[in-house]
DNA sequence: GTGTATAATGTAAGCGCTTTCAGAAAGCGC
DNA sequence: GCGCTTTCTGAAAGCGCTTACATTATACAC
């Protein structure tokens, strides 16, 4: 092909030419930035139609400074919860008028010597990074430079004081144990954790062991086991569990992601849920009620967590104060896989 | 915050100052673009470590007129095929040292007048565009300025000659419907298509009636609805199919998404799978495994459609010549929805 | 030694915009 | 009418790079 340089486009000079005034004038209609005579304002606009120009976003950025873009760092892009993300993230830029930059930090991509982080304040306005993927270094290095961050689903190191958006985990898991408790009378409830870091998995685990102690039933550390928050490691976990004997009656299992794993242990086992043994999840992902039972969980917000990730950046980028955390509400779902037989679907 | 522009960056200039050479000479040899005297790149090698100097992408972009960034249209983000999809786009993309922006054409994002299309020549190095996202006239657009773009299930205006890549459908439902003709020995197999313009949908469907004919069953209208390729859609359809006492013993739910919604209106009906009827899917998702019964698919190399597609653009933005068609190789996964009692997994 | 490639570097002209600055035109109070 | 502010506009200096072109030094053949 042709030199794709080549592609000779409309310049703001041949529109300043056509409706007769400097770059200078057009410039300023286009970007409102300064007032402009109507009549000339009228003759600019039309030039514009006329030859079908539009800026380059390049040569924009370069004189502005501003790229009008965003980026999101990912630790790697999968399970069921990721594409509400993704579209509440998206929708979020979309409609502010912003690029949107995606980069995974994925296995396999080290951080190399001359291009740094790949995103960042040289190629976009603002940084949305969720759980950890990006290192407390960059973070702490953007700070300094004052460029805007938000993080999701994940607090700020105390010092940096970074917006965060996030979700209710422990009231929903509360909610949930709570459930779990007084309707059910269930007192053997198991647990499944995420990884040590991971700070949805703590305050979970907060709600669950806040509303053991409420109703006077005693932690019990045998009923807790690591999860990860995956399919594969769930089930290997429920295995283990029925392995050794350990007696429950329900289990939580952390995320609707780990409740498919455990549902197929169970199911392995031949034990029959709800009525042998209870589970829930957390999430309400898409897939929850289609689960067999139907899955009673936690419905968390995700989309909008995108969406208001986005809105608090955007803030931040046009000089506002976003929010310090921003916390969505969580709402129980019930279905039948724990015990209820006319739950809300 | 400060203004964001007063970023002060080092600039390629500091560099050439500290090393004691032009600017024109630093840009040599972070671009390799000529030859250099081994002394005087070591010395600007050493002046960019010490000065921690990255060059500045958009005044790259700029003076090069090459952004080093990929856009990729999308039509909505969400379904269990996206997160692999994106996931090989990505890696794709970093892989070639290529940014990646992204957009959705979801509804309520009607193209507006002066920003045109927000994904192009202007701000991308080239484009991938998955199954309909992009409408034709801006397909010929590209085409006619010779803007690198390949497609992504789904095949090019004829005119057009675009590159795309996806997946063998029609043998993978061919044989698919072959095994249940073959191995379980149904003869009413009903299909749930998926939209209208869906090419996969219509290529599986394909398949599925050379199946029929190879086997010398006769093709039944009354055995083919339309499923959407949606959950609900497809539980809806089966239902319809039910109530109307339509006879069938097994169905190829034409995709994944579509069987979770078959299944879930075969079980609240009271049909055993695969006892009294077999469901059987295509695409493989992750979750295929997971439904009870573990669903009898066809996978599909969704991550490696998506970093074929990369491929291709990349070889295309450097001026060479990519396939016309790639076409990925499908595989019969046999589960036990099928009525197998001792499937592969 | 002369002549001619070849290699190494610098100069400077952009890339297509934004924005400062200053000047011209227009309005206004008196 | 005068001086003053306010509005509108253009000239020009960048933004931080790439790259065509020019220049000088070096090598090699004869």
């Amino acid at each position: 092909m042709t030199d794709p340089r080549s592609h000779s486009r409309v310049t703001m000079a041949e529109v300043a030419k056509h409706a007769g005034v400097s770059i200078a004038t057009v410039s300023r209609v286009i970007n409102q930035t300064a007032s402009v005579a109507p009549n000339t304002e009228a003759g600019v606009r039309a030039a514009i139609a006329e030859l079908k120009y539009y800026p380059h976003p390049t040569a924009q950025a370069l004189a502005s400074r501003r790229t009008h873009t965003l980026g999101l760092y990912l630790p790697a892009i999968g399970g069921d919860y990721f594409p509400p993300l993704l579209r509440g993230i998206e929708a979020g830029a979309r409609e502010n008028r912003f690029g949107l930059l995606i980069y995974s930090t994925a296995e396999g991509s080290a951080p190399n010597v001359l291009a740094s982080y790949p995103l960042g304040e040289h190629n976009t306005d603002g940084i949305v990074a969720f759980v950890d993927s990006l290192p407390d270094e960059e973070l702490a290095r953007f700070h300094q430079i004052e460029f805007p961050v938000v993080l999701i689903h994940r607090s700020s190191p105390p010092e940096l004081n970074i917006p965060c958006v996030t979700i209710e985990n422990k009231d929903g898991a509360r909610t949930l144990v709570d459930h779990l408790i007084e309707v059910h009378g269930y007192r053997r409830i198991a647990f499944l954790a995420g990884r040590e870091e991971h700070e949805d998995s703590f305050w979970r685990e907060m709600g669950y062991r806040e509303s053991l102690a409420a109703h006077g039933i005693p932690f019990d550390p045998h009923l807790v086991a690591m999860g990860g928050f995956d399919r594969q490691e769930a089930q290997a976990a429920t295995e283990c569990w029925l392995m050794e004997g350990v007696e429950f009656d329900a289990v939580f299992s952390g995320d609707d992601e780990s409740a498919i794993g455990v549902l197929a242990a169970l199911n392995r086992a031949g034990k029959r849920v709800p009525q042998e043994i209870a589970v829930v999840g957390f999430d309400d992902t898409d897939l929850s009620r289609y689960l067999n039972p139907p899955l009673t969980t936690v419905r968390a917000p995700i989309e909008q967590v995108g969406r208001q990730a986005i809105e608090q950046l955007v803030r931040l980028i046009r000089g506002g104060k976003p929010e310090s955390l921003v916390l969505l509400p969580t709402e129980l779902v019930v279905r039948r896989s724990c015990g209820c037989s006319h739950g809300a679907e």
